[in-house]
DNA sequence: TTCGGTAAGATCGTATACGATCTGTACTAA
DNA sequence: TTAGTACAGATCGTATACGATCTTACCGAA
């Protein structure tokens, strides 16, 4: 119970979180209460509680008497995930920009050295959009509205979710996301103006969105 | 049970949303798990449900092994959702300016006149704030990205919950919001650049916060 | 008086049980 | 053969029951 501070249905729900963007889970994958349920060692309650969260935020499909499934990869979720993220993501830096300290700054240059020299290795969309999301999250450090930075988050869990970051399908997209980190970085270093800064975060997500996009297009040409 | 096709738990999340945004349950209300099922007729486990589903949308706050509140209203809190609807708000207004029909234009400028007419009369701010919504909701008509169009949602239904309403509390703020209004509408009829009319709705929302926020802390000097 | 502890009431957390609904399959009739 | 039906298995939806935890009020000792 108090093993750890959480209730039963806290737990399931970072498992079942946690076993979706891990990619145990994957998308199209029936999650059946009662299998759940005896994964755990608890009852469909605390299961079922979880699972009615995780669809709150759109990870997971649920239907009346049929149950629930890992939502599906799907262009146009991809799109609508991929907007919103660089909606919240450009404002968050915008807004963060006049709290980033030196210090951070710092950090966040290190952690794009380190996706630089990613580069040159056997390239590993995994631990490159690990650190991706490592070096914004820095820089969200003293984030003034945690409501903004909740939806940062779960856009992000949606995209671990699809598994389709834009890294693992449109791999050329990288050297140009970790120019424009550094760009970015620039800017913040330089106290650019708030629209500047807005903008040039929101055009770095939708950028890799397009780039997503474009490529899918070439290797669908039917699907209109 | 598909009395109207709703599962009890559906129904309780409806009559709970209700309950909170009509005002009928207010902030700081304690919201029983028991006596809510009894209400209903139904036992407390589809209750359970609802409230953590709103639980999630931050329209009630839930303590372990205690109960659940209505979330309490507070200037902190009027200020992360007012930024987060703004934000939200002004890129969909935006993004849907160049789907909005000739049509929808007129119904628009309908609403906004009859929003004026309101100025006149003894002032009602429910009425005021539920055109002003019908106002904008005209405009998303054809909203390109149901995610976005969610959060603008979400943040509505968080601003019925907080009462505050900043009509209710700064009615001085009423004209300057029709004439911005009237803006807007302009701003789309000329087919104006996406980037302007994003920052004209987002400022629109933003002039609320501050004049809300000015007021409360003139009305409140020692709280910072 | 005041502090600490204990017991009672209220409420939540979860398990179990069972009815409701969906899905797939096998069987029958045309 | 094929369409339709009926049955069985799987899974969900909800009620009920009970243990766990919190809050409060009361009481005794310092």
């Amino acid at each position: 119970m108090t093993l750890n501070g959480l209730s039963k249905a806290d737990q399931a729900h970072q498992h079942v979180l946690k076993g979706i963007t891990s990619g145990q889970y994957k998308p199209g994958d029936r999650l059946v209460l009662s299998s759940i349920a005896n994964e755990l060692g608890m009852s469909v309650v605390p299961v079922r509680e979880a699972i009615r969260r995780l669809q709150t935020d759109n990870l997971v499909t649920f239907e009346r008497n049929v149950g629930a499934t890992v939502t599906g990869i799907d262009p146009i979720e991809y799109q609508y995930t991929m907007e919103t993220l660089a909606l919240v993501e450009g404002y968050s830096t915008a807004l963060c920009a006049p709290l980033v300290t030196a210090q951070t700054l710092t950090k966040a240059r290190g952690i794009n050295q380190q996706m630089r020299e990613l580069l040159n290795e056997e390239f590993a969309p995994e631990l490159f959009t690990e650190l991706n999301e490592k070096f914004h999250l820095a820089l969200f450090e003293h984030h003034p509205n945690p409501h903004i930075l909740d939806l940062v988050h779960r856009g992000w869990n949606r995209l671990a979710a699809l598994r389709s970051t834009t890294f693992t399908f449109v791999p050329s997209r990288a050297p140009d996301s970790v120019v424009e980190h550094d760009e970015l970085l620039d800017l913040i270093a330089d106290g650019a103006e708030f629209l500047v800064i807005e903008a040039a975060a929101r055009n770095h997500r939708l950028n890799a969105m397009h780039a997503y996009l474009d490529h899918h297009a070439k290797a669908n040409p039917k699907s209109f």
